[in-house]
DNA sequence: CGGGGACATATTGTATGCAATTAAAGTCTT
DNA sequence: AAGACTTTAATTGCATACAATATGTCCCCG
């Protein structure tokens, strides 16, 4: 039997969706506010609205997007004050996971952050921002596998991911490459020592940093 | 022009499943473990698969369900540590409220949260458990809000609820209400002293604590 | 007597049709 | 002409039918 693209793996159309839909929002195709409707994205996507439906309530609950019953489906569009409350809870929760890395982490943990953040070094001097980005998850990651809890891992995991069309342009900021890597250098250092204050502080200082420099932007160019 | 009560029922048939399935689950009905065919969900509330489909999934993103592709749903049944987990990631989560409280509740805040503390004494000295319990739930609530980030609420509310079954009986264990009445005075102390750090340790041990209770309870009575 | 495989059954995933509700357009009255 | 009511179009909610897949059973073979 000839099997055509759809066989791929055992994943769902829905589940599909929810990957595209994700994308399309991420990457501006659909912009906050736009109109989610259910017919239209069935056949642009060429399904039926059954699984467009199930893709949509589950964007809903991980608050991409904002359903009204009856009303239909939007992107979330987040107000400043929302979005700051976002930031915010993802600075107070990395924080709480650098704490509990420096409480916690293994010898073979510790040793692996160091050489992680030590290889960014090469990243930075290069001015490779897609690089830096990409190892800078893998770094943030690490502080959440780290802290030894799964769900606080997940939930800031998300927040990330939920945060991250607001943050794209950041490190192409000016000087931020470096000076990001000097505030993991902080929260490194905190955690080698085993200092949980000052692992919580630096890193706390760290995203917070970061949420400032996207409200630079934002302010730069609003809506 | 008669607009009473607009809001009468623009519920779903989805969103009143959630609520029912999940008072299932909580009051044991379905227990962990337990399949939950879409049909016999279906027959038992008297609506089609499609609703039950929907709140099955909603079930799922909360937690309280695990949902495999093709595979159905059953009750989530959380292992000791994942439920370990769930409680440390609480605990955390609280305590970093109880320090943002520390350094950002408002004189009005603040006073709300002395009295109501002071109040919950004659709670204690009357051994009145069921009070007790509903003036605590307000007590951790009053942290949330004093933490002025909605979405940090909206989180740790939400694990708090999750955790509700595994904790119902623990306020009858003896001597259980005048040491949490204690616990949750230093953590008033510290708030209105404006120490974060006092705050934040005073609730870690407080959550930790009823943590504890709860497992010296499981093991007594497992399954 | 045990194991492997084909078949049968049950359950989930998807599509489609209909009903209910909302939002909007148009009409009428004052 | 402005506002309110009626009507109309569009979209969501729900039900049902069909398709695909996992699970359980039975038989055959060793």
């Amino acid at each position: 039997m000839i099997v055509l693209d759809d066989r791929a793996d055992d994943r769902t159309r829905a589940d599909r969706l929810v990957g595209d839909v994700t994308d399309g929002i991420l990457s501006g195709l659909f912009a906050p506010g736009d109109r989610l409707d259910e017919a239209s994205l069935a056949e642009r996507y060429g399904v039926s609205r059954t699984p467009v439906r199930e893709a949509l309530r589950r964007l809903a609950s991980s608050g991409l997007v904002e359903t009204r019953p009856r009303r239909g489906t939007v992107v979330a569009s987040l107000t400043p004050e929302r979005l700051a409350e976002l930031f915010g809870a993802m600075a107070e929760l990395e924080a709480t996971c650098a704490r509990l890395c420096a409480l916690s982490m293994s010898p073979v943990e510790r040793r692996r952050l160091e050489d992680h953040h030590a290889a960014m070094e090469t990243l930075v001097s290069a001015e490779d921002v897609d690089g830096f980005v990409s190892a800078n998850l893998a770094f943030h990651t690490q502080i959440y596998a780290g802290a030894h809890n799964g769900h606080l891992a997940e939930i800031a995991a998300g927040l990330r991911t939920r945060l991250m069309p607001y943050r794209r342009a950041q490190f192409r900021m000016a000087g931020r490459l470096p000076r990001s890597h000097a505030e993991h250098g902080a929260v490194v250092s905190a955690i080698l020592a085993a200092d949980a204050g000052a692992a919580h502080g630096a890193m706390l200082r760290h995203v917070s940093l970061v949420e400032d420099s996207f409200e630079r932007l934002a302010l730069r160019r609003p809506r």
